[in-house]
DNA sequence: TAGAGATTAGTTTTT
DNA sequence: CTAATCTCTA
């Protein structure tokens, strides 16, 4: 009764298996979403606190997404107030949870830092003992990789194959070391430090297990072994859980997520259920048809066959442009010619890409033709310089022992502490073995530096205490106002950059300041609550974006889960879609699901694009179309005429017949 | 120590 | 061709 009667029969049965587990093979567009909110309200309706229900997911974006909709069906039920208390989060979130509520068994204070890779890269370089930027994020991401496979610093130097990856196994240790002593830790750290209490601790991992009574994971394909064995922790002997993942939209390989995962969960839970949603409610039969064709090209994990009883629809649209601008410039006006015919909104439309870079043309083409867009991924709100500027002092308000905090707060604004300082200041930090904070108020050092300095040091020090003191009595919005105000940002601004910057900084950071201090408010979160909360959050502007008339701009990565009626897919040339570092690594496979969920986003019209050349670091390169156009199905695409001159349209032709050739010698094999 | 100009390296996806 | 980093001078 409490499901609802427009699901179809396996979604049906997905929501009402509730006893053992369950794998939900989820095809794109086939509602995974609606299952899984569908799920939550069944199990309220049953009788389950809404809190007792572990709802995980990837990106806080679909966080949101699942809360809005299972709030709604709530509500629907009556039990509108039941929403508040759903535990709806990210895998980093609810680790994040954990991490806090257990912070003093895993060593932590309350205040502990969450630090981001470009925190950590310096200590990286320094660890690795190299200047080289490009080394050291390597070996980082190297580190991250160990820790997302649980892997141990001693075992990393044990499986260490090249010398890079020794250089990086022996900094490990010290990096946890580094870490331990600033009361911090990185992002792999929030899923890591849980499963390891957990593996350590079985009344802790009682205590939370008896949490809750049923976990959904959405996008379990891109689970990695750390995330896996949380939920594996989390669920424990009740084994009562919904995994929805799709094999063939698997496409963060690169960051540790492992397939393995999907195909382990039968033999790790005998009893598990199987459901396959197979119908697709997005696509067009064409649009379907040619992610069909794309995707038998990849090796199968489990047999799953999308079907669509929508129409036939639009043919799909392959545009050929001479340079990346040009490109840019044909699939705005397509996109223009498109909407007036159709009379479509702006927000009908998605440009899609593989690359962040790609971004910058189409944004430009649009700019020019006055079209409204909105990115989405890309630089986050919270990686601009001035946002950290402020978090730097808060994490230090928060955690003194934070040392990258300190230094970007000793250091921005100018106020007279430069590298010699620093570097006595760190010294004596490392001989006291305290943080740089405390050393600075040693008033032996007072006398060393310089006048200015040392005044800085003693400002920095008494603004800290200060507000320290205050925390915990006042509203962090004031607090926060008054740090602004005290440290001189606005005039620091407004001395080191042109006029216009100066505005738009001041004003995201007057942007920030409020909007912590509403959440302060209304979710009566404490200083160091907010604080962890930001390294976190990644969109400040999110809802906004989303109802607005605009153009969407997008990642392939950070476009799963969305749909759109039009998808213009660009760049999809070899070297880029496959991206040229997976084609050598032979990750094949990836790119070409990467195409597939790219493909599987549009419901009505889907127009793809590629250039012939391509400019690169101010000179030119020839480009080749992408080996997955020639694995779509032929009769589903037509080649637009591009407004060439009639010497590269020619060429055009003859290439137009070299591709035909390469398809009838594909078909005849 | 701070800021202005010179130089040089860059291109994958993200919590 | 950018954008960030580096080097030099005040």
């Amino acid at each position: 009764m409490s499901i609802p009667q427009a699901l179809n029969a396996p979604q049906r049965e997905a929501v009402s298996h509730v006893e053992g587990p369950l794998l939900v093979l989820a095809g794109a567009g086939s509602g995974k979403t609606r299952v899984i909110t569908a799920k939550i309200a069944h199990l309220v309706a049953q009788g389950v606190a809404p809190a007792r229900i572990a709802a995980i997911t990837f990106t806080n974006k679909a966080a949101r997404e699942m809360r809005e909709r299972a709030a709604k069906l709530l509500a629907a039920q009556g039990r509108a107030e039941a929403a508040a208390s759903m535990a709806i989060s990210t895998f980093h979130s609810l680790g994040l949870s954990i991490v806090r509520a257990e912070a003093k068994r895993l060593g932590l204070r309350p205040g502990f830092s969450i630090l981001d890779p470009a925190d950590l890269e310096s200590l990286i370089a320094e660890l690795v003992g190299t200047a080289d930027r490009a080394r050291a994020r390597a070996a980082q991401w190297k580190i991250s990789g160990w820790k997302n496979a649980l892997v141990t610093p001693p075992r990393a130097r044990f499986i260490a194959a090249s010398d890079d990856e020794l250089a990086a196994a022996r900094a490990f240790a010290g990096y946890d070391e580094a870490l331990a002593a600033w009361h911090a830790v990185d992002f792999d750290d929030l899923i890591v430090k849980p499963v390891s209490l957990f593996d350590r601790d079985p009344e802790a991992l009682a205590r939370w297990q008896a949490r809750f009574d049923h976990a959904l994971v959405d996008e379990y394909q891109d689970t990695n072994p750390a995330q896996y064995r949380m939920f594996r922790h989390l669920v424990g002997a009740r084994t009562c859980f919904t995994a929805v993942g799709d094999d063939d939209q698997a496409i963060y390989g690169w960051r540790g997520a492992t397939v393995d995962n999907l195909a382990q969960l039968p033999t790790d839970y005998p009893s598990l259920r199987v459901i396959k949603l197979e119908q697709n409610y997005r696509s067009s039969a064409r649009i379907l048809r040619c992610a069909n064709a794309l995707i038998a090209n990849n090796a199968k994990l489990f047999d799953k066959r999308l079907w669509s009883e929508l129409p036939h629809g639009d043919t799909i649209r392959v545009t050929v442009a001479a340079d990346d601008e040009s490109e840019a410039e044909l699939v705005v006006h397509r996109l223009l010619a498109h909407r007036f015919e159709h009379r479509g909104r702006f927000r009908d439309y998605a440009i899609l890409y593989r690359g962040n870079h790609q971004a910058r043309v189409f944004e430009a083409a649009l700019r020019a033709q006055n079209v409204p867009y909105a990115i989405s991924g890309g630089d986050s709100y919270f990686d601009r310089a001035e946002i950290k500027d402020i978090v730097a002092y808060l994490r230090l308000l928060v955690n003194d022992a934070d040392d990258p905090a300190f230094i970007r707060a000793i250091t921005t604004p100018r106020r007279g502490v430069g590298q010699t300082t620093l570097k006595r200041l760190s010294a004596l930090a490392g001989e006291r073995r305290e943080s740089l904070f405390a050393a600075s108020l040693s008033p032996a050092l007072r006398e060393a530096a310089p006048p200015k300095a040392a005044e800085a040091l003693a400002e920095l020090g008494s603004l800290i205490s200060d507000l320290k003191s205050r925390a915990k009595r006042e509203p962090a919005g004031r607090l926060l106002n008054e740090l602004v105000g005290r440290i001189g940002y606005e005039d620091w601004l407004v001395s080191t950059f042109d006029k216009r910057d100066a505005q738009a900084k001041s004003t995201s950071v007057a942007d920030f300041v409020g909007w912590l201090s509403r959440k302060g408010d209304t979710e009566r979160k404490t200083l160091p609550e907010l604080t962890q909360m930001i390294a976190l959050v990644t969109m400040l502007e999110g809802r906004d974006a989303d109802d607005a008339d605009v153009v969407r701009l997008s990642t392939l990565h950070a476009a799963k889960g969305l749909e759109f009626p039009h998808v213009f897919l660009v760049g999809v040339e070899e070297g880029i879609l496959p991206h040229r570092e997976s084609i050598e690594r032979g990750a094949i496979d990836e790119e070409r699901r990467l195409m597939y969920v790219g493909v599987t986003r549009a419901q009505r019209s889907l127009h793809l694009s590629f250039c012939r050349t391509r400019r690169r670091a101010g000179g030119r390169i020839d480009a080749m179309p992408s080996r997955f156009i020639g694995e779509l199905a032929p009769q589903d695409l037509r080649y637009a005429d591009a407004p060439l001159p009639p010497e590269e349209a020619a060429r055009e032709r003859a290439a137009g017949a070299e591709r035909l050739k390469a398809l009838k010698a594909r078909v005849a094999r």
